[in-house]
DNA sequence: GATAGGATTCACT
DNA sequence: GTGAATCCTATCA
């Protein structure tokens, strides 16, 4: 669980046909355990969550509310079942692409990515991508593949942690984490 | 085989 | 601020 705040500040390339990219910079992420009651992996090893069980570094694409899709990237060794939920992002390239996908027309940018389900419907992510390796070096991939690139927090920038939100289980477990940026102010 | 519920978002009051 | 939309999965009979 330590990878979460850590994975702020890393950003997430998706790549589309044509030489297009979508950059989206990591903002909030959301830590989730095996031995925490609102995982999915709380009761073990299921199909659905099987890309949980795998390698640090794949990705882990669920349904939500039947409408909405939510990335995860795993984190914990393979057949740990712990993940990173990615909350919200900062689109950094491709943003008119990424509107594009959201039908968001002329809307402030500040909405654009700042939910799980949202950042996924603006990079166009799908189960597709589920169980995937975001790892892999971005050289070697085409259209389509999803890669995720190291980044460090800056200076100026602060990190805060506080309690998860949408869940119904262990809400008070502080395992949120967010990224403050020292001029363009706060999300959510 | 049937049912309850969810790591959400959006529109409307 | 409140509620509806919507569907897949896990759990239980």
């Amino acid at each position: 669980m330590d990878a979460a705040p850590r994975l702020l500040g890393c950003r997430l390339v998706r790549l589309f046909p044509r030489g297009v990219r979508v950059v989206g910079r990591i903002v909030e992420t959301e830590a989730y355990t095996e031995d925490d009651p609102a995982s999915h992996t709380f009761r073990g090893q299921t199909p659905r969550n099987a890309p949980m069980f795998g390698p640090a570094g794949s990705a882990y694409v669920y349904v939500s509310y039947g409408m909405h899709h939510c990335l995860n990237i795993v984190t914990g060794r393979e057949g740990t079942g712990e993940a990173v939920l990615v909350r919200a992002l900062v689109i950094e390239e491709g943003e008119a692409l990424a509107r594009r996908h959201r039908s968001w027309g002329e809307k402030p940018a500040r909405g654009l990515a700042d939910g799980p389900g949202k950042l996924c419907q603006a990079l166009a992510i799908g189960l597709d991508l589920n169980g995937s390796d975001l790892l892999r070096p971005i050289e070697s991939l085409g259209a389509g593949a999803l890669v995720l690139q190291d980044g460090l927090v800056e200076g100026g920038e602060t990190l805060s942690v506080t309690p998860r939100v949408g869940i119904s289980k262990a809400t008070d477990w502080p395992r949120r984490f967010l990224l403050h940026r020292p001029r363009t102010g706060k999300e959510r």
